[in-house]
Formats: structure tokens, sequence, C-alpha cells
DNA sequence: GAAAATAGGATAAGAACAGTCGTATTTTCA
DNA sequence: TGAAAATACGACTGTTCTTATCCTATTTTC
């Protein structure tokens, strides 16, 4: 329950490793991936569902990868969460899939009371980036 | 992802019942579960989880049910989310089941910048009670 | 043209979750 | 004293989510 997905753990990591070295340096999915011991196809998927995203460029090809376009400090990790994940982080039902997703929306009472702690939750992840996490 | 349970939810929603309601009225799981349109056995294990805890007493037999023990601002969401849950609400594996349960856990980077926001997040349901939800 | 890399779809295995069922026990009350 | 109503508890099923893997196509370098 409340955690988050392996997916998103290893984007960090790959944007942690970005952020570490030195700036413009391309990487490969397996380098990453042989570095930190995460499965090189996930970490692949992972890192194409970012450069989707324009965190990361990438270069196909023989000496392809990717590099880090934007400076660390100016990617949250709420970016980082919405790139990977189709869905927000969101702890009720109804707030990513609307009042039809849940069948006691009419009665129930504690949907906005929850939202405090949404908004708590989005807050962090929007003001914190990966450059604190280096 | 980052979801509640929705035995948490009616949980939560049962408890904000009793607190809504004039002090020491016992209530069943069926009247509950009637009330907010919500499955009556998976919130009859609910009330069962609360009543170990001690956070509600149960009676049985005809005319039975259950009554709220403390005053609602004691309840804090956190002893709410840990009767009801076995494992903490926590955002990596590694939190929850130590170091064994992640094969990365050695190479792992972000697993200590992680802990802000778990931290964060403790505090928030620590720090908000069922009488903050009524 | 071979090799190395990204791109992306499909699939399978596993875990977690929601919901249901069945039965035992307790207690009230007619 | 027996039926009824309620909690207590375990088992089971079906679904969805998550993780991981596989396979093929495409791009680019050398
Ligand atoms: S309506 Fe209430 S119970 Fe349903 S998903 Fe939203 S918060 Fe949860
Ligand atoms: S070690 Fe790192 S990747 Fe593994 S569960 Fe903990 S935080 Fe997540």
């Amino acid at each position: 329950m409340l955690r988050l997905s392996k997916r998103v753990e290893y984007g960090l990591i790959a944007l942690r490793h970005f952020a570490a070295i030195q700036e413009g340096t391309v990487c490969t999915a397996k380098e990453i991936s042989q570095k930190y011991n995460v499965p090189h196809e996930l970490l692949a998927k992972v890192l194409q569902k970012l450069a989707q995203a324009r965190i990361i460029q990438s270069y196909q090809g023989v000496r392809g990868g990717y590099v880090l376009v934007h400076h660390p400090s100016s990617i949250k990790i709420s970016h980082v969460i919405n790139a990977i994940e189709h869905e927000k982080p969101m702890l009720a039902e109804c707030y990513a899939d609307g009042p039809e997703s849940c069948i006691i929306f009419d009665d129930c009472t504690i949907r906005r009371p929850l939202g405090k702690i949404q908004k708590n939750i989005n807050h962090f992840f929007h003001s914190m980036s990966i450059a604190e996490i280096v």
C-alpha cells in the first residue's frame, strides 16, 4: 500500500545518475542497468518514457544513448512520475478516474478530507528536484 | 500507484460515522454498510481489525455492534492504517520489508532521499485525526 | 554489411486487492 | 429453550496491477 512503482524508482536512479556525472555525457540503458543492477529491458522502457517526455534526449544507433537536457534542479519528481506512469499518483481511485470510477462516490464522506493529504503529497513531489537527490 | 486501499477507506468512513453520531451509540456493520453503500462482508472484517486494535469496542450477539471508545481527536489516521493493514504505508519495498527484500539495495542511490518524502507522509498521517474529517 | 543501440508491442508470471462464502460463536429475546 | 441477529474468522475466487521478459523493427556507426 502506498508503494512507489519500481519503474519510477528505476527512473529516479537513472536521472540521479545523469545528474551526478559530467553534464552532457551520453549513457546507454545497458550501462545504467549494469551499474545499478536493474533489469535492462525494463529500464530501457522507462528511459524511453523519459525521452518521450523530453526529460532526456535519446540518440539511436551505435554509440547512441541518452543525455540529460535540462538542469537537474529543474526536473521535479512530479515530472518524472508523470512521464513514467500514465496516471498521476493519487490516494483515491476517484481522484484519478473521476466520480464514475467509485460506486460509493455519492455517499463518500472522506473524499474531501483525504484531499488535504493528496495536496500535501503533490506539493512535496513538485517541490523536490533531481538535484536534491544527488 | 500510491493508492490507499479500499479497506482503509472503508475504515475511515466508518470511524467518521462514529465520530459524527452521538457519543456511545452502538452501530452494526450492516447499518454502516447500507448507509454508505459499502460491501458488508468486507466492512465487517475491517471493523473486526479496528476492534482488535482497541479503536472500537465490539459487542457480540443480537443488539450487538461496535462503539467508539476513544475521543475522535485522539484517533490518528496512522493508527487506523496500522490497525487495518498488516504493513505500514511505505513508499519503498525495503522500508517495509528490510534490506533483503530488494535486490538492488546495495546499489540504490535513492533510498535516503525518498526517506524525506516518507517522513513527511508519516507525519501527516500521524498529525491528522478522525475529528478532523467529520 | 555487421554490430550496437533505441523503439515498441506482446506476453507471461506473480503479487496484491476486492469481494464473497461458509461456518462457528455469542447474545438477546420471544 | 430455541430462533434470530450479530460478531469472529478462515478460505476461496476473480480481477487488476506490477514486474519482468521476449521478440522484432529501426536507426546509426564503423
Ligand atoms: S469516492 Fe471516496 S471511497 Fe470512492 S475512491 Fe473516492 S475517496 Fe475513495
Ligand atoms: S533499495 Fe532502493 S530501489 Fe530497492 S526498494 Fe529500497 S528505495 Fe526502492
